[in-house]
DNA sequence: TATGAATGAGATTTCATTCAT
DNA sequence: CATGAATGAAATCTCATTCAT
């Protein structure tokens, strides 16, 4: 999948013209706010950390709240990106692809993804719902076209027998409840439990693959 | 069920000596708290939403911290409470109380718990992360005790052979994902959204069922 | 004139609910915005002199532009009331008055109020130009009802042959040009100088007098 | 009027070994200085209108000061460099120039002035109060300079029986006053009103005329 | 009990100025 | 000469909390 690096490359190319301070900036940033969320944190706690000047901060980033959005931007995009790589919906529904196979594939790369980005992840997480414009944003430019995606992707299961004739917001729900569970309970509220990662991702799949299984109906 | 009733009026029984005043502060802490965010909220904002002088709030509540904890703390308490009931196993897990129907129960009743007190939950979900205090009382007083209750649950359904052999901690994980899922999309996330709630319901419930039945295994 | 004290106090009726603080507040303001400008003042200043904290100024006026509004507009108030005291014309275009001792009136009248109330003329002249909102709220309550109620003046004196035919906006702005030459020199620029006060008034008025005769065309 | 050329070239010959980005500096200054006042105006500010880093500024102008004084010190050069003319005395003051024409001359040519550098004009009026040096050398190199010249021409139209016996200071306060007064509510105040400019010139003339008029007292 | 003026610590932001490139 | 990132001091403004009434 070198198209990945790619898209992902894209979204970081501004990263190039940034100087040493300002990455700074954006890593004490992200990793205080991910702690105290936004509005608990002051930007003389990030020029701090980041080891700049408090004006500096403001000679990158207009106001407090530019600061965030630079976080939560491109992590939002970051969130969309798999689903737009050319022949995704090739390769990822060949013949040979089951859906059990899919949902794996899914499950271990959003799980290396959250672990990567954890910090950023949480912002997202907990910010969203205290700014409108990010709530617009998200519905529109993120819920939208993953799910106009995954619709794609559930019919064609559908199609293949593979999936119960469930209405696909419904089906989508489901399944992204599921994994989404497993993740936020794996990262985010108990990160230091000890977890069988493999085994834990098996049940998650297991679980979702009879959920929505049409053989339910023949037993 | 009246024990229900009386133990959410214990958990009240301190609302019985507030003043009017006090009554409104907290209203109208709730509802910014949940808008805004505990760090993005002032006390001014609340004083004057409620009616009062900001003075008011401090007579009633030391800091402004001791707001928060005022609301969290019952909501807490709350979202326990089904679980302490007397009789609480004895009524459920009669054998005429099948999965299927305990599982509708608990749907219907956290779906009623959370249309009401939306707010107070989502500062419960909000403000725990940051936290340090209240993610430990959150973690021994409600998880620790709601996870021993649900064990026990889970422990007869799977010797009445109505549920697949899972751990525990890994079926709780995937039934609470699927209804928390449920609710925290229907209400908090597309609460304008025309959800068909019966049907919803329904589905979840079935995801659940199929998702953790022994049958799965003979097909 | 009772009445003018009337308006006065009406302008100023604000003013008796004001605290200690906020008055000092107020005198600080005036006092050094008209030394050093709006912009050449800091707020800190301003608390330093009126022996407040800073933040008291602030919680009087929501920002530093709002104090000094607070302080202009009073002042373009105060700078129209004469023209709207009840009978101003009935007393002032009596047959008993000329042109002559009208403006002697006008003037002496002008100059005891630049005298008290130097400080927030200054500030008003000052920050006129700078600030869109002021220069068009000065335009449409001050200047053009200034101008309404001096174009009746000056029909009368031109009907009762005591000025000459000049179109009454040309009359007007020789005639303020005038005194406001001589107050402005009196108070603004030269105040240290030695003024015989009187003379000069008379100097002017005699200029004045002259300069719109209507006996000129005769000579 | 060769002179006049020599002396104007002769306060900008610095002009000449200005790089273009200088000039840019100096032309975006005077514009906002004289929109936002010297206080109200920032660096960075001007360095953006005129195209150039921030840093440049302060390459060619140690301080943001010496930058408003590079300004004013060439404007209040300018606004004396009439006076010095040579021959000035001699061809203003002879005996076929009347006070009338000598009025006429000097309106005009200062309104000319007026439109050509308006906003550098501004600021010299604005900045003066506010600045304790500027205010000390424009009384003595401006100020001073100019009263002794108009003295000297006031004596002699005093002498001529062209004007009345007042003490220079005042006689002179009354044109100044008739003139700027009509520049002022040219330029400064009503630029946008639809003046004709000819016949206002003329009724300013005939003001002051009659005003200081001889005749007067034979009426 | 309730008020709201006052506080001062601290938050965000601005800005003139410096300096390495 | 020119740049623009960086600075840090200071400016504006916010806010939880106190206290006299």
């Amino acid at each position: 999948m070198p198209e990945k690096e790619d898209i992902f490359e894209m979204l970081f190319e501004n990263q190039e013209n940034m100087t040493e301070k300002q990455k700074k900036i954006l890593e004490a940033a992200v990793e205080i706010f991910s702690e105290k969320g936004y509005s608990g944190t002051s930007t003389s706690e990030i020029a701090k950390k980041a080891g700049v000047a408090e004006g500096t901060i403001f000679r990158h980033y207009k106001t407090k709240k530019d600061l965030l959005l630079s976080i939560i931007a491109p992590t939002m995009a970051k969130f969309m990106a798999p689903l737009f790589i050319r022949d995704f919906n090739k390769v990822l529904l060949s013949e040979h692809q089951s859906l059990e196979d899919f949902l794996r594939a899914v499950i271990i790369n959003r799980m290396e993804y959250a672990k990567k980005h954890l910090p950023s992840i949480k912002i997202l997480i907990q910010e969203i719902p205290f700014h409108a414009e990010l709530r617009g944003q998200f519905k529109e430019h993120v819920m939208n076209k993953v799910y106009e995606r995954l619709k794609v992707i559930v019919d064609a299961y559908q199609k293949k027998g593979e999936m119960i004739q469930l209405p696909p917001p419904s089906a989508i729900r489901l399944i992204a409840s599921s994994i989404l569970g497993f993740v936020i309970g794996r990262y985010l509220m108990f990160p230091e439990a000890d977890w069988d990662d493999e085994l834990e991702v098996e049940r998650t799949i297991q679980f979702i693959l009879h959920g929505l299984s049409v053989k339910q109906e023949e037993c």
